[in-house]
DNA sequence: CATGAATGAGAGTTCATTCAT
DNA sequence: AATGAATGAACTCTCATTCAT
């Protein structure tokens, strides 16, 4: 018998180290910070952090495997509504939200860190690319149904929509991550507007037919 | 001997080195890049670089402004347009063309390398707002323009449009810094539908009015 | 609750301990063996470990001890013979058979790795030099009674031929360690030829006196 | 062209090396020694020290070729002598007297620690093999030569010779690795009379023919 | 008695930068 | 101007040993 140390300890631990690691990778970069500065800010010698995670990388790596868990969790809580469009614009209105809890800030900034890692590290990019299969296929289903009801423009290859709408996310991520005044709501609705094609009209007369603004009649 | 080295030389010196970096930064990132590996990319000793540039960081430093005196000449031209949608699609489809040219593989790659940097070195992050403030203002513009012509729905903060849709091609440039593969172009075609209001509409009845995608009449 | 371990079983637990370590050891070499390893092969905790012994060298110093107790038994077998000679060829054998045994391998090989400690831990020196004692003396004796008969050269150091009759041992030791192949069986009848005077003659002439080889008459 | 740092310097540098590393493993064992000891033995930066060399292993590795060209270059010289025997005698006389001087200690005690590593190193193992490899096969040649007149014992195996007679020389290095007081001069003459069969004859009496002894007659 | 989590000094190695030549 | 040898602080990771449970 192990004396003490439950699993939930254990998991507790990584959990610290993990924390820990990702405020020093969001405020001064990954590469930039040593395990010692981990160390210190779990509070924790590095011995005992290497006991959990046996490196920088392994760090990393739990990292997208908690955050992909949590997300799956999440994803299937967002998805029943009305229609494709609006479906859609909920996605994302869910997914703007949380960038705007300021408590969200370093795990957004760690996230742009591994955008880069995940460009030269093929472990980094397989989980990111795992994590990215998480949402892609559910935005496609989306798409594909929108264009067989004729709700969106049946042109576009539904699995490159994904990429776009995704991109548009971490564009947003990005400069966030750059400038945390930015408003990401205002963007969210940008966004939003786009996405009902509510953005622009090529002709603008015709009038009658919708307006544009606010104004429902 | 001359008395002193021409103003060109020295450049073409600069040039030389900057190319080095940049392809080592896009291949390996830029902290796994050493300066010996520069140097020999550059086949060029160490104390050359040193005296064409004092730091790694200056190295990055001189990309960006050699993107931005780039970028600012290639600005002017794409402008003037029929009207402000189709000045924003064609600002697009300039821009994301670029990205389907394989030998700016190694620029935008770096570009993803650097987006990561700005997050924390500060010298960086004004760069790379410089760089911003080259497009943004530009799109703003476009945007107000169409805003008042009625093209474009005048709800929608015209200050950060820019940031939308900028943040779509960084996040398509993320993509394909990952993935070659990803099809930018078929990309920007549905960018183009977002920006033009012919991505989706709310309300799927057939009015004749705007016909939609491969949907017969 | 018994009020105290039996002495047999804390005997038989650093037994447990020291043939893992053994086994480490040998196969993987002194200092590369951490004390993880030597718990893990012992199939015991870390604590229960430092329980038995205080330190690494410990361990090793009980080895010693323990392959002295051995060895001091079996030297009282092996000594009577009809004549110095006799005797020696006999030793060689009976220590020469014990290298060819497949199971004694790990501790032949552990052997040469202390060998490289004693040279450095002051000890490991100490413990070497008592296992030496065991059997430098009796090699000095039966070279002295050998001369005293005038079967052995008697020009030569009784107190020396230890270390040249050992010395051939540990050479055969080391080989052995390096190659599992070599053929101790053939390496010591070459020595029993050098022991016996049976190597080569200086002068080639089948003087009839003394056969040589495969030589008839 | 590079700025002066000859073909010369650089080998220089490398024995430099080479040497302050000679003298610490053997005064300290290999294991025991670190590069910042090293550094600092041969007076020189640990950057300076792995541009030279880019590991422990790989200065333990330049230290066997160095010694493996050394002992090629004198090989050739120890070889012509009247007979199989006595080119043995005097070979073992040329090895044996390097270890009389003080000078060659840190040297031979280098080797033992390295005998060690061979065990458990295989870039090790096989440059210990080729350092076997210069010797044994003369050895063998001769005494093939000495079995072809004989002068050697026909029924021994003469590819295991060298090992036994390699194994010899072995030993007295660890004993003299472990004490130097050991009188090599001393052992010397043992193993001579061993080679020339005069350090035991089986039978006693017979009297007149060979005198034991330094007595020629 | 036993456990194994925790410690932290210290190992080998790297690399941006300097500077004598 | 150019060279590349030299520097040494800093890095990631290891491991013998301790001790609360």
């Amino acid at each position: 018998m192990s004396p003490k140390v439950s699993e939930q300890h254990l998991e507790e631990r990584r959990d610290q180290i993990m924390d820990a690691a990702v405020r020093r990778f969001s405020r001064h970069g990954f590469h930039q910070t040593t395990m010692d500065e981990i160390c210190a800010e779990a509070e924790m010698s590095k011995g005992a952090l290497y006991r959990y995670f046996s490196s920088k990388e392994d760090i990393v790596a739990a990292m997208y495997e908690r955050s992909i868990n949590q997300e799956s969790v999440m994803m299937n809580e967002v998805l029943e509504q009305d229609g494709p469009v609006a479906a859609l614009v909920s996605l994302s209105e869910g997914v703007y939200a949380k960038l705007s809890d300021p408590a969200a800030r370093d795990g957004y900034r760690l996230a742009v860190q591994l955008w880069a890692e995940a460009m030269t590290n093929p472990r980094i990019y397989e989980l990111q690319m795992q994590e990215f299969e998480l949402w892609g296929p559910v935005i496609a289903g989306i798409i594909e149904e929108g264009q067989r009801r004729g709700e969106i423009n049946g042109d576009l290859n539904p699995e490159l929509v994904p990429r776009v709408i995704g991109g548009m996310f971490m564009g947003i991520v990005l400069q966030k991550s750059w400038d945390a005044g930015v408003d990401v709501d205002a963007c969210c609705r940008i966004v939003s507007a786009l996405l009902a094609g509510d953005f622009s009209r090529a002709v603008p007369i015709g009038l009658g037919t919708r307006k544009r603004g606010s104004a429902k009649t």
